[in-house]
DNA sequence: CAGGATCCGCAAAGATACTG
DNA sequence: CAGTATCTTTGCGGATCCTG
């Protein structure tokens, strides 16, 4: 209900990418400019197309991307940061470092 | 059932600390060293016993805080970030500083 | 190609009460 | 103080099929 209550600035960001694609989408948008609808279905082995709708378009109304559609046949859609996306690429590449570094920690 | 069959660095970090009020418990850790059980609820002033527990259960499971017991009555729980947890600070640190600079852009 | 429409399951979280 | 025990809810995401 009182999503947008957030109190303090980390639940604040946490409400923003905390979806469970959101950050890799973001990331995906960070490393490559530009993705398409197909694309990041792709990268995101596991999601279904209902859920990708979905996390992109909150992400949209949230004001973290771009979402350019092209008028033509087949439809073609980009999907971009918007500035206030790029804001979080030093903290998407750190997210990945952090991954990399104790994601092989990690089996058994 | 595959949580840890994480594709990506990115997921991988996600599903380590993409609980709801993970993060925010993560960073008052970075912030005052130390918290115990009931400190923390008062910084979450919408979280239930049970679920502080459960999110501090798997936080410890994965490695990222320690638990210490004080054998007393009344009972002493000091929670504190491991080493792994640490490494998370500069991370905690700057997902404050955005959420601090696009909170007031946010209103209405 | 980029989704929309439906239906559904389940894990995550809330509410409330109780305890060593 | 630091939890546990139950029960209930919700809402995110999955599955499947359809369409401009």
């Amino acid at each position: 209900m009182d999503k947008q209550h957030s109190q303090c600035p980390v639940e604040f960001t946490v409400n923003m990418v905390g979806g469970k694609y959101k950050l890799v989408i973001l990331y995906q948008l960070a490393t490559h400019e530009v993705r398409r609808f197909n694309e990041l279905r792709r990268e995101l082995p596991n999601i279904t197309p209902r859920t990708l709708t979905r996390q992109l378009r909150e992400l949209e109304s949230d004001g973290l991307i771009n979402r350019q559609v092209y008028p033509e046949i087949p439809p073609k859609v980009e999907y971009s940061l918007s500035e206030t996306g790029k804001s979080l690429n030093s903290i998407l590449l750190q997210i990945e470092n952090w991954g990399l570094k104790h994601i092989v920690n990690k089996p058994k």
